[in-house]
DNA sequence: GGTTCGTGTGACAAAATCGTCACAAATGGG
DNA sequence: CCCATTTGTGACGATTTTGTCACACGAACC
């Protein structure tokens, strides 16, 4: 799957420039010579990495820069700025915007690769370790949302922490004591049925899929494994 | 806790200069003025971020970024390299040895500490996203619990999403609609007043910290960057 | 088969959480 | 300074969540 970089410049040079050396290196481009065609064609095409010159025709790079910062649709996208030679007071105006690196004019091409390399290396490192997926389930940390076929569980929080810890360990029978320290954060009571309980619930609101969450008897609790 | 950023470069001034800087803006300072010390220090210490200059010494700065990135006790520390201008090559080299970021001689002292926040803020999240830490605040999306100076903070599970998403977005102005959205679910209220109360208890529960969780009028709130 | 122990289930009540309202205070613009 | 809008704060009540108890049922062993 190619990439796609939007390269933002009124000056058609440097476009062609950029846009020989993009593809060349296995990229899609997509062009915008002023800011209102810039804003529009990120939004509506959302790519990987946004190459934007500050000096730009009616809208600066400085405000589309902000204004795609802001916009929940666009604020992920990196946005590595072109800047002229010597202008610091440029460099830090935009790095104050969001703009994720910077490139002075006249450039290298090659370096424009590496650090758009770089800038996607970055955006997509984070292997997301709060969204997991496994059979019909999902679970979003982030969001606290358990799905089951894509249909959202309408769990409480304890719930959604159980069933998060079963799935990321997901084929290991889970002692009581185990669950009862690292959902409940080790509660003290001795003999407790709270877990039981829990498990319960949790069972009754995945319906037919509850089979899924096995007891080991004398042991603990098991999310199957392969689901 | 101060975080600390070893500087090396042969030349004082730069030292001088950029001690005072990072001392001011609230980092702790170690110095070194070869390749060997560098190496020798940033093994023992450890230091959060290494500015280093490619002019070196006997063992240059690309032969330093090499060893250190190759090497598993220094190969997370970020490294951010200090370039004559123009030298177009030493750029590229630098990057494609590892390094994090480089900025161009003659520099801002300003722009060093932006980019070494930023440095900073990429650098404190673990590869799996699920504990986050900054400043004197944690985040573990994994049992839903926050600290503080190392405290767990009693918050229920809206305030803990809402903090969680001030805090993987720090620096960046939220809009209440989005808050509502991605922590809420997308709640239909018109005009609705929960986000506010929220944040109110939030900020409650956050004692002397709450002023790390800033409003900004007309647009919504965010969390300080930098803390 | 009988017995003991482990787990499931129905139900209850206390505590926690949440969203909303009304009013106070702060902010920004004319 | 005044006014309108935005945000902060005190407080309330409805709903949800939670842990526990008692009893039923199942599993394993003798």
């Amino acid at each position: 799957m190619r990439q796609t970089i939007l390269v933002v410049d009124d000056e058609s040079d440097v476009i062609d420039l950029l846009r020989f050396n993009l593809q060349k290196s296995g990229f899609d481009v997509i062009e915008a010579t002023h800011g209102v065609e810039a804003l529009e064609k990120a939004r509506k095409h959302r790519p990987d990495v946004i190459i934007l010159d500050l000096m730009l025709p009616e809208i600066d790079g400085i405000e589309v820069c902000r204004k795609l910062k802001s916009e929940d649709h666009t604020s992920a996208i990196p946005i590595l700025m072109l800047t002229a030679k010597g202008t610091v007071a440029d460099r830090i105006e935009g790095l104050e915007t969001g703009a994720d690196d910077y490139v002075v004019k006249p450039f290298s091409p090659r370096e424009i690769v590496l650090r758009i390399r770089a800038l996607l290396l970055r955006s997509t490192q984070t292997p997301d370790g709060t969204l997991v997926e496994t059979g019909p389930f999902s679970i979003n940390k982030n969001t606290l949302v358990a799905t089951l076929c894509g249909k959202k569980l309408d769990l409480t929080t304890t719930e959604f922490k159980l069933l998060a810890l079963l799935i990321d360990r997901r084929g290991k029978s889970i002692p009581r004591e185990t669950l009862l320290r690292e959902v409940w954060g080790y509660h003290s009571t001795v003999d407790s049925r709270t877990v039981d309980t829990h498990v319960r619930r949790l069972r009754e609101k995945l319906g037919t899929e509850s089979s899924c969450l096995e007891t080991i008897r004398g042991e603990g609790y098991r999310f199957a494994m392969g689901t």
